[in-house]
DNA sequence: AATATAATGCAACTAAGATGCAATAACAAA
DNA sequence: TTTGTTATTGCATCTTAGTTGCATTATATT
């Protein structure tokens, strides 16, 4: 599983996302992509790249997927939290610490934390 | 806005969450209401009645629109986190206190947290 | 260069959710 | 209780994210 083959298509999506220091969505991807790469294919090597540790992915709180790089556990634990910006629309991984609450009788796999506000770029 | 009239849809959504003790999908409502009701009238009738302050609403792990009851202030923060489980797939509210992180030159006006996990019903 | 098969493009599909409009039902006023 | 106003509903249609099957193409390996 995962990826095979370094094909034009998969080295343009890695090379977007070491030169972008955010998160990106399917949705911006596809239409970035246009005329160039195919929606499904987009899909198809997102989904690949995850399977290989080279990405990882979320559900942003309008309930569309991002995806982001996967950087090495010392700078960002495996569970960590995003921030999505209501203004201009950005997203990024927080390397920020979160205590995930726990619950009697309930066992926690998972916390996905999204954390919705303005960014440095959109103070008022 | 927000509901006028309590029309027989209307009481019978309100009936629907006065009795049941979780959160339900939008899907699963509108599956519910099947032949009574419209799909539509269900998305507008959960609408206004989040608009009333008698439901709120969050984004599930998966994406999808689940509504719960707006308990009072005292019981359940306005800010709270919400349980959904990987076997039953059942989701609640969690009155349970978060903290969320600060995060230095970023407004955070809101927090979305979804935890996932075995709920009690579903521990093996 | 020949081969095996992973990856892609394309078309079609699924499913959540939104929208415009005409018909209907609440409900307040008469 | 009847009537008039208008909120609500049903229905058809649309939008958009995401998926799938299959034939074609490109990559990596020998
Ligand atoms: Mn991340
Ligand atoms: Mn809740
Ligand atoms: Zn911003
Ligand atoms: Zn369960």
């Amino acid at each position: 599983m995962g990826i095979v083959r370094k094909t034009k298509s998969v080295k343009k999506v890695i090379d977007t996302f070491e030169n972008a220091n955010q998160a990106l969505s399917v949705v911006e991807l596809v239409k970035k992509y246009d005329g160039e790469m195919n929606k499904t294919t987009v899909y198809r090597i997102l989904e690949r790249l995850e399977e290989e540790g080279v990405l990882h992915s979320f559900t942003g709180k309008d309930g569309l997927k991002w995806f982001a790089k996967q950087e090495d556990a010392s700078k960002v634990q495996s569970t960590h939290p995003h921030f999505q910006c209501q203004e201009c629309g950005k997203s990024e991984c927080l390397s920020v610490d979160v205590e995930i609450p726990s619950v009697p009788n309930y066992s926690i796999q998972k916390a996905n934390l999204i954390l919705v506000g303005a960014c440095s770029d959109c103070q008022s």
